[in-house]
DNA sequence: TCCATTCTCTGACCTTAGTCAGACACTGAG
DNA sequence: CTCAGTGTCTGACTAAGGTCAGAGAATGGA
C-alpha cells in the first residue's frame, strides 16, 4: 500500500477524531452519560426490542438492562413484554423521551452547523462534497464478504430479494422453476461456494460460484441490495470470486445474464469479461461472458 | 444554512465516528489505557513540559500527574525538573518508551491501512483525495479569529514574522522605520482593531483595521503564516474586517500593498476591491485598493 | 528579604462503562 | 407435561477517567 496514502489517511484520522469525535461526545452527552444517550437515540421513534439494541450497540445484556432501568427511572422510556414472545421486552419512548430524542437531534444539527459555520459558501460546498465522497467510500470499506452456507438465513434473504427483483425487471417475468438453478449443494464446497456481503451485520448482497469438476467455474446469482449500490460491491464480488476460483486452480470463469441487467453487463465488460457464444441453454439468458482468471488479484 | 448540507455532514459524522473513532481507540489502547497511550504519544521523541501536555490534551493537572507516574513506573518515561525553571517538570521517553511510541505509530499505520484495504486502487485514490480535501477544510474551520490588543504576545509574534517576511520578499528590503506604520493605539478600539487567527491555540495570522475619524477605514498588516496558507484565511480576514467596519458605520474600506505580494493582489481583486490612485505616500506601496462596504456579509 | 504567584503532586472522592455468573420467566419441541 | 434453550434481569465486581482541595517547592518582583 502506498505510504503517502497511509500518511494522508492518518492526518485525516487525527483531524477528524479531534474535530468531530470529541465534539460529538461533548454535544451528545451534555446532560446524561454518553451510553444512555446512545441507547436513547437507538430506541428511536418506533421503539426496539432489547435484543436488537444490544446487538446494534454491541453491549452486554446486563449493561443494557441497567441503562434501560436508568432511562426508565428518568421517565424517558417504557419497557414492556413483547406481544409475540413474552420473554422479549420492547422499549419505546415516552413523551419526555421523545422530547429528549428531539434535543439530541437538534444537537447533532448544531454540531454539523458548527463545522460549516466558519466557512464561506464555496468552501462549504467543497467540504460537503468531500464528506459525501469519503462517507460513501468508508461505507464501501465497511462491507464484509463472507463465505456462508447457501441455506444460511442471510443467504436465503438475499436470494429471495434477488428473485423478486428479477421477476420485476425481466420483460418475461421470472419463474425460478423454469431457470437453470444450481441446487444448494452446488454452491457448497467442494462443488462451489456462496458469498454474502454484510454492512453492519445486515446482508446487502450475495454471489455464488459453481465449481463443476468437468467445466469452467461459473458465477451465479450475483445481487446487490439497492441500498448498497454505488459502493463498487459488484466489482468487489467479481474480484473475490476470481481470486477464489484461482485458489481452486481454475483458469476460466464464466457467467450468463439477461439483457435487462444493463448495469451488470457494463460491469462484466469493464472487469475484463469477453462476450462468448451461449455455453448453456438458460432460458432467461441473452448474453454469455468468459474471462481468463488472473493468477493473483489485487484487493 | 442549507438543510441538505447539514444532513450530509451528519451522515459523515456518523460513519466516521463509527469507522474511524471506535477503531482508533481500539488500536491505540490495545494493551494500555487510552489516556496513557495518548499521553505517551503526545510526549513524542523530543519530550515535553508537563504544562504543555496538560494544555494540549485538555486534562486536569492531578490526572496528568497520575498518568505520568504510571508511565514512569512502567519505565516508559522519565520526569525531571526543567533546567530553566525548576518548578516546571519535563517529560521524555526512555528507550522502552521510544519502542512503545514506535508501536503506537505502527498501529496508526495499521488502522489507516485497514480503512483502505478492502478498496480497489481507484477507490483508494478517490478516498484519499476526499480525505485530503475534508481535512484541509475542517482545519480551516478550526481556525478562530479574535480581536486582541496589538501588544498581546500572539499579535507581536505575528507582526515580527510579518516584518521578516516583507524584508525577505520586497526587492528593496523592508525597514519598519521608513514605512507608514500605525502606532499600536491606532489598532485599538475605538481608533481601530487587531485580529489574530489561531489554530489549536497557536497564532497563524493577523490583520489590523484602522478607523480614522476623518478618513475611510483601512486594512493594515494582514499576514498568514506559511503553514496556514491555502485555508482561505486571507479571504476570511477580509470578510471579517469588512463586517466589523460595517458595524462601525463605515462605508469604504481601503488598503495599500507592494507589487511583490501577487497572491494578496489577486485576493483583493477577487474580493471586490478596485484599484484606485494612491491615497497616501507609503514608500513600500505600489498598488492602492478600495471597496464599498457591503451592509451585511455572509460567513 | 518577603510575599504573591506558579507549577506539580498527593489524597480523597466520584461517575461512567463494562464484565461475569447466576436467577428467573417464558417458549417450543417432543 | 417436561425440559433444554432463550431472553432479561440482578448482584457483585473492576478499571478507566476524571475532579477537587490543598501541600510543598521554586520563582520573580517589590
Amino acid at each position: 500500500m502506498d505510504e503517502t496514502q497511509i500518511q494522508q489517511v492518518r492526518r485525516f484520522n487525527r483531524v477528524v477524531t479531534q474535530r468531530v469525535g470529541v465534539l460529538h461526545e461533548h454535544y451528545l452527552g451534555r446532560d446524561r452519560p454518553v451510553g444512555e444517550a446512545r441507547l436513547l437515540w437507538e430506541v428511536g421513534e418506533r421503539g426496539q426490542d432489547v435484543r436488537q439494541l444490544r446487538e446494534r450497540l454491541g453491549l452486554d445484556s446486563g449493561y443494557v438492562s441497567r441503562l434501560l432501568r436508568s432511562l426508565e427511572d428518568d421517565g424517558l422510556v417504557v419497557v414492556e413484554p413483547s406481544a409475540r414472545d413474552r420473554r422479549v421486552r420492547t422499549v419505546r419512548l415516552t413523551e419526555a423521551g421523545r422530547a429528549e430524542h428531539a434535543l439530541l437531534d437538534a444537537r447533532s444539527d448544531e454540531l454539523a452547523g458548527s463545522l460549516l459555520e466558519p466557512l464561506n459558501a464555496g468552501q462549504r460546498a467543497r467540504l460537503v462534497a468531500a464528506m459525501a465522497e469519503a462517507e460513501r467510500l468508508l461505507t464501501a470499506a465497511t462491507v464484509t464478504l463472507d463465505a456462508v452456507d447457501p441455506a444460511h438465513p442471510d443467504a436465503e434473504h438475499c436470494l429471495r430479494r434477488y428473485f423478486e427483483e428479477l421477476a420485476e425487471r425481466f420483460d418475461t417475468g421470472f419463474d425460478p422453476a423454469r431457470s437453470l438453478l444450481p441446487d444448494a449443494g452446488e454452491l457448497r464446497l467442494p462443488r462451489g461456494l456462496f458469498l454474502v456481503a454484510r454492512l453492519h451485520g445486515e446482508p446487502v448482497g450475495c454471489a455464488g460460484l459453481k465449481l463443476p469438476p468437468d467445466a469452467p467455474a461459473e458465477i451465479k446469482r450475483m445481487w446487490v441490495a439497492p441500498s448498497a449500490r454505488g459502493l463498487g460491491l459488484g466489482r468487489r464480488f467479481l474480484a473475490e470470486l476470481e481470486a477464489r476460483a484461482a485458489e481452486q486452480g481454475r483458469e476460466v470463469l464464466r457467467l450468463d445474464t439477461n439483457k435487462t441487467l444493463s448495469a451488470a453487463i457494463g460491469l462484466y465488460h469493464s472487469a475484463g469479461f469477453q462476450e462468448v457464444p451461449a455455453f448453456n441453454d438458460e432460458p432467461y439468458a441473452h448474453h454469455w461472458f468468459e474471462k481468463r482468471v488472473a493468477r493473483r488479484v489485487e484487493g
